[in-house]
DNA sequence: CCCTTTTTGTAGTGACCGATACAAAATAGC
DNA sequence: GCTATTTTGTATCGGTCACTACAAAAAGGG
């Protein structure tokens, strides 16, 4: 019962989550928010709570969509090389896609601002991510496809600070061939 | 003739920069900048003009103290490959280095700022960057030291993400060990 | 001393921030 | 149709933003 919501929750979510992306947590304003996503400040606040809870459902969102590609790529490759490789290869592609933001919004869009929170959510995610190529790695290792003396947590924070420095790099404008070289070049320290 | 100022400029730009270095350009104010700098506003906007103008003669006073490194190694080695091994090794060491904040402020400082200046203005400082790897190598590709098919844009491109990336992993707390590890495992990449 | 110039602290300016009060509008159950 | 419930648009809240008007205070030149 009840008057009936007049726009798509998930279609706004999506914009909210686009305008999170590109300009980052704090410089989004709720304004801005409303205008991209259709609605007044009140339908927002009803449908999401506040800006910070917005934020949570639109990192959950873009983990599932947009940056669901990285664990796909770890998890379905035989091997370790090859998970990394596809990854890299992967994040060229999507950080550099002109259907949405540049770059990864997980590591771009808690820069700069104030809100412990969600700093550490995001700094959260980016560690997790760091620790599923470890642990890719260590598999390996285990397996015997790699040398025992791997050192897969320093390979792990390498290929991790790869990718956020594509992430900046397609930011400053860098095009998919750019990135493509950056991860091929990446590739050469695989033990 | 007149009342003579009663604080240091240089010492009061030292903690503007350092501010604008933590928190970037739009999330720092001006109450945090006269806090930080010990002054009240009439006296920032009497010596420095408005908040723009100091975050410019920062990111200048950055460039020619903190940041001057990256063109000392660039200049002051025999060969590219110790200019970069330098250069990388040396961010790792500034980067983390507990006298000031962690990273790079040209890297950091305009990410999800508004104000289309301040990012085109760091984005030109970091292109240069980029530009100055790229210049180095192509002298040793000249000079014989590098095979003529080495793609010196692609190395510059792929060096100046690895420090860009090394820039976030030391905002997300990762120790100078880590970041010389993934300086040595960059190099790997060297034609 | 007095006059001019510059800096200082106080106390604000209008604009925008995130977040809401309120009542009209729209739906469901009866 | 009537009531209860939820969403809607308008208009606004107190707080903070970058910035400044103003006058007292402090210096130099005569």
């Amino acid at each position: 019962m009840g008057r009936t919501r007049a726009f798509d929750r998930d279609v706004a979510l999506e914009r909210a989550l686009e305008e999170f992306w590109r300009h980052g947590y704090e410089a989004t304003s709720v304004s801005g928010l409303t205008a991209a996503m259709g609605i007044n400040p009140p339908s927002l606040y009803a449908a999401f709570g506040d800006k910070r809870r917005l934020f949570g459902e639109a990192v959950r969102r873009y983990q599932e969509t947009h940056g669901a590609f990285s664990s796909r790529a770890l998890a379905g490759e035989p091997t370790a090389r090859a998970a990394v490789e596809r990854l890299l290869h992967e994040a060229a592609e999507v950080y550099t896609d002109p259907a949405h933001p540049p770059g990864c919004m997980v590591i771009s869009a808690g820069i700069n601002t104030s809100d412990a929170g969600v700093i550490e959510e995001l700094r959260g995610h980016r560690e997790a991510g760091k620790a599923a190529i470890r642990r890719r790695i260590e598999r390996d290792v285990e397996a015997g496809l790699l040398p025992p003396e791997t050192d897969a947590p320093a390979l792990a924070t390498f290929f991790a600070a790869v990718i956020q420095g594509m992430s900046t790099q397609a930011r400053d404008g860098a095009t998919r061939a750019d990135l493509d070289a950056v991860a091929t070049l990446a590739l050469r320290a695989w033990p």
